[in-house]
DNA sequence: AAGTGGTCTAGACCACGGC
DNA sequence: CCGTGGTCTAGACCACTTC
């Protein structure tokens, strides 16, 4: 039986696909049987070895499980740990309204451990963006973020009052995130930040700093995150 | 061409190994070309399907990496973050000599928050353990640890000022520890915690509270850790 | 053009699990 | 016993990269 048709997706995608959109569309929940090699091969018209490929590749991506002389079924959908996500991803999906006021957009060129963690040299200039964060009118976090200025200057018009950073960096400068280094632990609040976050003086803080690198590798930006600790649960999954 | 041996491990299995090993002996170096899979067919004696079943899983392992049209290369040897480890491995991997004092080893049921982080009925035994740890003779860590009493009441008796917690349940109960899910937040030293770290009252702390699971998904133990902040440092990677 | 990985066939037998 | 996934063959053509 000759290939269906050249420069198109490969068979075996397209099945995946198929079965993804069914189990997306609630037609297949989770722990339910997904139709078995042959059945994929018989009515795809595909062979054993191709139907098979299609199973494998969605059970490495955790669609799904399959169980040797049982059968493959619909795995648990999964919860995302430890991803990256701004603010407003996070907010957003626990459905919690953010709001965000910046304090201060500028260039300087005198901070110069941060320029290390930028890995730029010691006096490039660096954008630096301050922000209180709150959820339903209760400030919970200062943010401040450090960017190369060489590439980043237009964030000093950006409408960052009502937009995500990373939205407009992914956006606006085509650049992808990837992946975070962070640094966390406690330290006791200066007496601005309290101040802002509305909290006693020395009152400890969730300190976290990220250094965020793009798909490829290059970090891109550095932020300093100090956390009122009652507001403010760090939640991670790690695996032996 | 026959199969060459029934009930043995599969060829695939076998090639991976042989590849894995060489990796490992350092006969192929980060980046040096794997034999290619016609190559592989050839010296093994198998298909071209199964010489590539064993690549593909090698790059699914992360051990080589594969690009369309030039060939597979060894990867980059992985860092592994956020690795879920005992306080014995953390400080090995680090090469410091870490030390650790029991100071409290009983059975309680009276701290029903612990009965619920361990999915016990709220008046189950539990077994409390309570230990102070140390690098280099400082105190940096207060570490409290709950399992229940009716696996594990054994503990009371192990050895545990000399031996990690994590080594004694893997080897003594036959436990394998798989994943934990930890909250991570800043809270101030009360009066005995202070004395025992060695630090100012309310002075800020880094407070990790793990759950703990075996590979199975079951709950093995809760772990409350209280860390000087000025010594320790958590350090995770998060991935968008 | 030569070599690589990616897709695919039309079968085969094996090992396992449930009935 | 039957159906499932797991391994395997001996080829084929395609798409891509490098020279």
């Amino acid at each position: 039986m000759p290939v269906k048709s050249r420069n198109s997706i490969p068979a075996y995608q397209r099945i995946q696909g198929k079965i993804r959109k069914i189990i997306e569309a609630g037609g297949l929940r989770p722990g339910d049987a997904v139709p078995s090699e042959r059945e994929l091969a018989r009515v795809h018209n595909v062979s054993l070895m191709t139907a098979r490929h299609a199973l494998a590749s969605l059970e490495k991506q955790g669609a799904v499980e399959r169980r040797r002389g049982v059968g493959t079924f619909v795995a648990a959908p999964k919860i995302h740990f430890n991803k990256l996500m701004s603010y407003t991803e996070q907010m957003g999906s626990r459905s919690l309204i953010p709001g965000s006021k910046v304090l201060l957009v500028k260039i300087i060129d005198d901070e110069h451990e941060v320029n290390a963690r930028l890995a730029l040299s010691p006096n490039s200039r660096v954008v630096k963006l301050e922000r209180l964060r709150h959820v339903s009118g209760e400030p919970f976090a200062l943010e401040t973020c450090y960017l190369s200025a060489a590439q980043f200057s237009g964030l000093l018009t950006a409408p960052l009052h009502r937009e995500s950073l990373f939205a407009t960096l992914e956006r606006d400068y085509n650049v992808e995130l990837g992946y975070a280094d962070e640094e966390v632990d406690a330290t006791p609040a200066d007496p601005r930040t309290a101040e802002l976050l509305g909290v006693p003086k020395r009152e400890p803080l969730l300190r976290i700093r990220q250094v965020i690198y793009s798909t490829k590798g290059v970090v891109i930006l550095y932020v300093l995150g100090l956390y009122r600790s009652d507001r403010h649960n760090l939640v991670i999954r790690r695996f032996r």
